[in-house]
RNA sequence: GCGCCCGUAGCUCAGUGGAUAGAGCAGCUGCCUUCUAAGCAGUCGGUCGCAGGUUCGAGUCCUGCCGGGCGCACCA
């Protein structure tokens, strides 16, 4: 029994108490269901009653006891009791916990998975680094919970479309192609320019597909230097993400939103709603009606479009794509973005609560600061990589709270020891692999799951794990509802801890010339189980799950 | 000045209004002739920044204050 099969017994039991006349409420539509820090009160407990207590118009405890009666019915239940101030504390029968392994045996790669957000089109935007520099520490850090947001969503039975913007017009750019032009004649690169020793590789690569461009005029030779030397720097970035093993669904390009005339047509759509006006040779749009505390410029005076027209623009074109939901992950350093383009979106006649989500997410430096000392540069997601690898890398990433700022020791990510939690979690992976083959070896053969005496899997620690075990799906809808992948690394780590103390305390494979217990079987599907969860959790987040270590 | 985020054990951080606030690391004491010791057990450690408020119940929600980070362009 899983505790989502156990929310709807409970559900059942008050939907009979009420159709019984014993209570006067609506039934809810989910019940919260938990596992006791304190095992004296069950395997599982519920706040139901609490919940209902004031709707019902009777005390908690009164409510509970009605509905525990119900439950003690069931299949399953060992016992139901009320406790405190109105708690439902649940015992199951061993062979409904065992069942969990079952359960989980039978789905494995699907286990976790669910219909949570079935229905929902989402457009999920992250890293957008400019193409005038490599990706660095923030690019890595919103490439790895950017990624395994993707999956936590896809796992949660959303559409998941992912994107990077990538930002290939405006001055930025041209100030980019001035720089590599510089670096290229052996010029000092201007004040305001880009330096690093990225832009003289740019240069060099642009050099050998054109021989001659120096000896074109200046102008010239910085157009081709500007538009060749954007695509080797994307082609870079590009190469960078995939060695972080991140995938994007769509790279879409800002010029074409000015060659398509999409920018012109937002424009016009700005320009029929009302709230544009013009001032100081430029045109402006109202953002202030709706809560932005100053008005933003939509065409500059020099006539181009500023960035804000192309982000909407850009966010038209996913709506009117069939995303019925813009997410847009960026950092901190952006953050007075948010503002802004809900104001923008509401000017277009749209409801920034329901189509657009703004997760920001906090800074992140290394070694206490965005500076390598290593390389005398900024810290590149390259030299990330180069250093602690990629799982470690982007469980390191992943590991927090997207709210928190977090500093990397690379030293720690970078070591082989229980220190570090990536291989505290891997390394249980591996040693459960390492445990099946041997039980293969030892010729012992667990045979069909259906088959197994799960029912003796009753002992204390192995409690524990089923417990955790069946913790995983709410832990992957959470994880995907509140955003916040993090929750999956810790859960893990949570899963991995339970279970070193499990094979810590029970031998699974007999010693010597001795027969397997009765044990054997039920305990290795129970690794198996384990196995599973461990693997499709560290799945969603991309990082690998070894055999050996 | 205004806005967003953070403040929880010595350190790094978890904690979707619920029962006695947790983990890892660091410190101390133990466990390998036996399935991977990259592991486990025990112990030490807290006015959850401060002060009010809402609630049957607040680390969690609201208000104010203190401290830190990040922003507040006709740059992106």
């Amino acid at each position: 029994m899983t505790p989502a099969d156990l929310a709807a017994a409970v559900l059942d039991a008050v939907r009979d108490a009420v159709e019984a006349g014993e209570l006067h409420v609506g039934v809810p539509d989910d019940a919260v269901i938990e596992r006791p820090r304190n095992r004296e009160h069950g395997d599982y407990a519920t706040n139901i009653a609490l919940r209902l207590a004031k709707a019902a118009g009777r005390p908690p405890r009164e409510v509970a006891e009605s509905i525990a009666a119900r439950l003690r019915q069931r299949q399953g239940i060992a016992a139901a009791d009320v406790a405190g101030p109105g708690f439902l504390n649940v015992t199951l029968d061993s062979a409904a916990q065992g069942g969990l392994v079952a359960t989980i045996a039978e789905q494995g790669a699907d286990y976790g998975r669910t219909n949570a957000l079935a229905g929902q089109r989402i457009n999920l935007e992250f890293v957008s680094a400019n193409p005038t520099g490599e990706l660095h520490l923030a690019g890595a850090r919103w490439a790895a919970v950017g990624d395994a947001m993707a999956r936590l969503l896809r796992a949660s039975g959303a559409e998941v479309g992912t994107e990077y913007y990538f930002n290939d017009a405006g001055s930025q750019v041209e100030r980019f192609g001035r720089s590599v032009y510089a670096v290229a004649m052996g010029r000092p690169v201007d004040e305001d320019g880009y330096r690093g020793e990225y832009i003289h590789d740019i240069a060099r690569m642009v050099l050998a597909e054109h021989p001659a461009l120096l000896e074109r005029p200046a102008d010239e030779a910085v157009e081709v230097f500007t538009r060749d030397g954007i695509d080797a720097m994307f082609t870079l970035i590009k190469n960078s993400l995939e060695r972080f093993g991140v995938h994007f669904d769509v790279f879409f390009n800002e010029r074409d939103l000015h060659t398509s005339g999409r920018l012109e047509q937002t424009v016009q759509r700005l320009r029929e709603s009302g709230h544009v006006y013009e001032g100081d040779g430029a045109m402006w749009l109202r953002t202030t009606d709706y809560g932005d505390d100053k008005d933003r410029v939509i065409i500059r005076r020099d006539g181009a479009p500023t960035y804000f027209a192309a982000d909407l623009a850009y966010y038209l074109d996913k709506r009117e794509r069939g995303f019925d939901r813009v997410v847009i992950i960026l950092g901190a350093d952006h953050h007075g973005y948010v503002g802004r383009m809900r104001a923008l979106v509401c000017c277009l006649g749209e409801d920034p609560d329901v189509t657009l989500e703004i997760p920001i997410g906090q800074m992140v430096t290394a070694q206490g600061s965005v500076l390598s000392k290593r390389a005398g540069n900024v810290v590149t997601l390259d030299l990330l990589i180069d250093t602690v690898g990629a799982d470690a890398g982007r469980y390191a990433m992943v590991r927090s709270s997207m709210d928190s700022a977090i500093d990397i020791d690379l030293d720690l990510w970078a070591s082989r020891t229980n220190d570090n939690p990536v291989f505290y979690v891997q390394y249980a992976h591996a040693r459960i692999a390492s445990l099946l083959r041997n039980a293969a070896e030892l010729g012992v053969d667990r045979g069909e799951v259906g088959a197994a005496q799960l029912a003796l899997l009753d002992s204390e620690r192995e409690g524990d794990l089923l417990g955790v075990l069946g913790e995983f799906p709410g832990v992957v809808t959470a994880a995907a509802e509140l955003r916040a992948p993090h929750r999956v690394a810790r859960y893990l780590e949570k899963l991995a801890g339970t279970y070193h103390r499990f094979y810590d305390d029970c031998r699974i494979l007999p010693r010597g010339d001795e027969e397997p217990t009765p044990n054997a079987v039920p305990r290795l599907w129970l690794c198996e189980a384990t196995r599973v969860v461990l693997a499709n959790g560290l799945g969603l987040l991309g990082v690998s799950a070894p055999d050996r270590m």
